[in-house]
DNA sequence: AATTGCGGCAACCGCGCTCGC
DNA sequence: TGCGAGCGCGGTTGCCGCAAT
């Protein structure tokens, strides 16, 4: 059982507008007002059109000062930041641009705007490709750490972990664990930096688009900058973050890490051709890491471009860890 | 010149919210 | 307080014009 349709579809004119029904429309409301009640306007004025579009047709073309086409590079500048600030609310956007309609900026974000960026996107995403491709620092490491094992003992006890990581981290200020008088230095482990965490766990999980900015940034920085790394529970507890890790040498682990990485870097680069079930909005995940070029928001990016869908921060577990 | 594919955009649809009774 | 009418919004559809073949 649906909703009453608001109008009678079978004796309402549908389609585009003629420029008599225009004038009606126009006159009528210049002299009188829409008079708070659209469904009722087009029987008023001789109208066969349901309201709804009435309403549509004088808000986004028969109004005064409204433009159409012809969007400035401050205005493409607005609408970005906006997007990725709020997401697809355009009428919101459009409260923030004089003479445009939500529905303009909607359609020129689908059509123009989104391609624009995400063209911009694929070239950054090439050049960082590239200056991983001869980033050798990583070979070092691997070669220093090829003959270490990870404690097997880890995975059952609770070693003791640092209180405050820092950040951007760097696999030269990763902290070490002390366990059973046994020392385990992430330093070893890492042949990336923090981003190569992301990306273990970006590969792992599927991935909630619907999160808000506001709802993902606060976790996310708690996430990496007091955890390091996630977990695969929903608890952040150390023996959960190494579950699964301790029968690899890190020589393995770096592989398994590269291929990650690897494989987390394809399907970013192929998104655009596989996620395209409509002319559906673009994530503001993929458009952020556009618009936020700061070196430490493009440490953030391998987790905000893919949330984690199954894996949330427990504050009480850490907090809990951290008083121990 | 005819056909096809694609992009742009106006308009429609349906759902959630608000407000008045 | 519940309900229904109307409004507002975001997503989607479908038409039109233009470029490519």
């Amino acid at each position: 059982m649906g909703r009453a349709p608001c109008c009678d579809k079978a004796s309402v004119k549908r389609g585009p507008w003629s420029p008599e029904e225009d004038a009606k429309l126009k006159s009528y409301i210049d002299h009188h007002g829409t008079g708070g009640n659209w469904i009722a306007l087009p029987q008023k004025i001789g109208l066969k059109r349901c309201g709804k579009s009435c309403r549509l047709r004088w808000l986004n073309y028969l109004r005064p000062n409204i433009k159409h086409g012809g969007f400035s590079e401050e205005e493409d500048n607005i609408i970005c930041s906006l997007y990725v600030n709020i997401g697809s609310r355009w009428s919101i956007i459009a409260a923030q641009l004089p003479g445009r309609t939500d529905n303009d900026i909607k359609n020129y974000w689908n059509t123009r705007l989104k391609k624009k960026l995400l063209g911009k996107q694929r070239k950054e995403q090439q050049a960082q490709a590239q200056a991983r491709r001869v980033c050798n620092i990583k070979q070092e490491i691997k070669t220093e750490s090829e003959n270490f094992m990870l404690p097997m003992g880890i995975m059952s006890q609770s070693p003791y972990w640092p209180t405050q990581l820092p950040w951007p981290m760097s696999t030269t200020s990763l902290p070490d664990f002390h366990l059973n008088n046994q020392t385990l230095s992430l330093k070893n482990l890492a042949n990336n930096n923090i981003v190569t965490t992301n990306t273990m766990v970006n590969s792992q999980y599927s991935f909630d688009n619907s999160l808000t900015q506001d709802q993902l940034y606060p976790s996310t920085m708690n996430m990496i900058t007091t955890q390091g790394v996630l977990s695969t529970s929903n608890t952040c507890h150390p023996s959960n973050m190494l579950q699964g890790l301790g029968n690899f040498p890190t020589s393995d682990l770096t592989e398994l890490v590269d291929g990650s990485m690897q494989v987390f870097y394809e399907m970013d680069m192929a998104n655009g051709s596989t996620n395209t079930t409509s002319t559906e909005s673009t994530s503001w995940e993929d458009i952020n890491s556009l618009v936020y070029s700061s070196p430490f928001v493009s440490n953030l990016e391998g987790c905000q471009q893919r949330i984690p869908q199954h894996v949330t921060f427990d504050e009480s577990s850490y907090f809990a860890m951290q008083t121990q």
